[in-house]
RNA sequence: CGGGGCGUAGUGUAACGGUAGCACGAGUCCUUUGGGAGGAUUUAGUCCGAGUUCAAAUCUCGGCGCCCCGACCA
């Protein structure tokens, strides 16, 4: 529980407006700042910080699991991303293509790419010969392009980072093993490093990936009660080598097509970070992701006696906290005033602000505040490091917990489709509940309530239960977990 | 792509068809500094084009751009 929230001059609440809330904090927190490209955002330090922990954390975990990295072009011929129908046609629409260059017109478009299946194929159909070439585990981190007509910071824009794994294995089963451990990843992920409890499991047939025969997401309760698809694992089985020509020779000699996985994480995962721990005096970010884990402020004026002796002491924390591997920012401003520095790094969600001033030196203390609760105490600088230490991890494991609630609260088991509605009118959550699985039957479902099918939990996917479809009552022998998306 | 709205200083806003103003920001100086300090001073603006009018930020037309809602959307 909160002791008392900071109101921030002219940002908007969160629980009065969220969408305004958002775009307020993106800007003021110092994450990101609009372009002159429509859609098209510009990262700035503190923002972009965020997504190179995101980086190392999971590039290092690829690593670990096999997977390497490489690099294909941004540029797609538009006849080699024709090659796959459903494909095409799921991505057509939002396609950026390239007509002139070079000063003429090309006499073949080329695509931006807006994920790169096709240009890694074909080429993979040159690597693999043998199924002593697999499982071939590739990754990339690259920009895409998608012309999306609605457009939001990190959530959703024209050009995103990314990292894309594209993996070839000699079997449907390897590959599944494959489709299930990126996921995993991306759910260690959200939960580990995020501090966020995601769901996870399989879409429905309308959520798939263009071209894929099984996709399987991770989804964020958002506590506005809408959901945010997180991160996808696609089993592509052997569609794309078919398409694609990717065939090897197996041990007994016979030609054999491979089978196909495609995942991904986003710069949309940033948007999911504040979405989730934001509060009505800013940013909050857990320490573990935090550019900034400790702020040190130093407190009195300029021309206080003790000035030099408490930025000296100050300095001597910061070293030690460094040392220990705790990454501190040390704020020795004279020219605001003590609110005004501590407002700022409130909106930035630093998740501890350390005080030093004459009291503290004289105490052998350090005045410490918590950014997620503001909870203040005193802390005996002898033990610094450890104090500090694991009042982070405190942090850390208070706001798992905290979403972790969020997401059981926003969570509601209905049978009737009256239910499904009031919950949805009444109080906007994510639903569970029996669904005959068929298409025509979302349709429906999405045209009434603006919810979609999200997914399917994982424990749920091999259940077979005798119930009736909440929305047309065909019969269902599974509960799906429904939402309005973002 | 359909419906609605809006373009005024870096940002946010005001001005019956009649002197473009206010706040924040930024710069300088002084006093301040334990939860968004005060004063002095400086700074900078009507999206573009055409039309109506003695006179246009304001009315008309066109262009461009942005926002919201919807459709679309990994």
């Amino acid at each position: 529980m909160k002791e008392k929230e900071f109101i921030k001059k002219g940002l908007t609440k969160k629980s009065e407006n969220i969408s305004d809330w958002y775009h307020d904090i993106v800007l003021r927190a110092g994450l990101a700042d609009y372009s002159e490209v429509k859609g098209s955002m510009i990262i700035k330090p503190y923002g972009y910080a965020i997504w190179e922990h995101v980086q190392q954390t999971l590039d290092s975990w690829f690593k670990e699991g096999g997977v390497q990295n490489a690099y294909f072009p941004l540029f797609i011929p538009y006849s080699l991303l024709k090659k796959e129908k459903e494909h095409v046609e799921g991505f057509s629409p939002e396609l950026a293509i390239v007509t002139h260059a070079g000063g003429e017109e090309l006499a073949e478009p080329l695509v931006v790419r807006p994920t790169s299946e096709t240009i890694m194929y074909e080429t993979f159909s040159k690597w693999i010969q043998s199924y002593r070439d697999l499982p071939l585990l590739i990754n990339q981190w690259c920009n895409v392009v998608r012309w999306e007509k609605r457009t939001y910071p990190f959530l959703r824009t024209t050009e995103f980072l990314w990292q894309e794994g594209h993996t070839v294995h000699t079997s449907e089963e390897g590959a599944m093993e494959m489709v299930l451990k990126a996921l995993g990843w991306y759910k260690k992920f959200y939960k580990e490093h995020f501090a966020i409890s995601p769901y996870v499991g399989l879409k429905s047939g309308s959520e798939r990936f263009a071209g894929a025969k099984a996709t399987y997401s991770v989804e964020l309760v958002i506590p506005d009660g809408k959901a945010l698809q997180a991160a996808t694992s696609h089993n592509l089985s052997d569609h794309f080598a078919k398409v694609f020509d990717i065939q090897f020779l197996n041990e007994k000699g016979e030609k054999q097509y491979p089978h196909q996985t495609s995942w991904g994480l986003s710069t949309r995962s940033i948007g999911g970070l504040i979405l989730s721990h934001g509060d009505d005096s800013g940013l909050v970010m857990p320490p573990r992701v935090a550019p900034h884990q400790v702020v040190i402020l130093a407190i009195g004026s300029a021309e206080d006696s003790e000035r030099s002796k408490i930025e000296s002491v100050i300095q001597d924390y910061a070293t030690e906290l460094k040392k220990a591997g705790i990454r501190v920012v040390v704020d020795l401003d004279t020219t605001h005033s003590m609110g005004y520095r501590i407002n700022e790094w409130e909106l930035k969600g630093v998740p501890l602000r350390l005080e030093i001033g004459k009291r503290e030196i004289a105490d052998g203390k350090a005045t410490a505040v918590r950014r997620d609760t503001f909870a203040k105490n005193q802390l005996d600088v002898k033990n610094l490091v450890s104090e500090v230490s694991s009042l982070l991890d405190k942090i850390q494991a208070d706001l798992l917990a905290q979403s972790e609630k969020i997401k059981r609260e926003l969570t509601v088991d209905v049978a009737s489709y009256d239910d499904f509605k009031k919950t949805l009118i009444e109080h906007r959550s994510f639903i569970r509940a029996p669904w005959c699985e068929d298409a025509a039957c979302e349709a429906n479902i999405k045209e009434e309530t603006k919810a979609t099918s999200r997914i399917l939990e994982l424990d749920q996917i091999d259940q077979k239960e005798s119930l009736s479809c909440f929305a047309c009552g065909k019969p269902a022998f599974r509960r799906w977990l429904f939402a309005q998306a973002y």
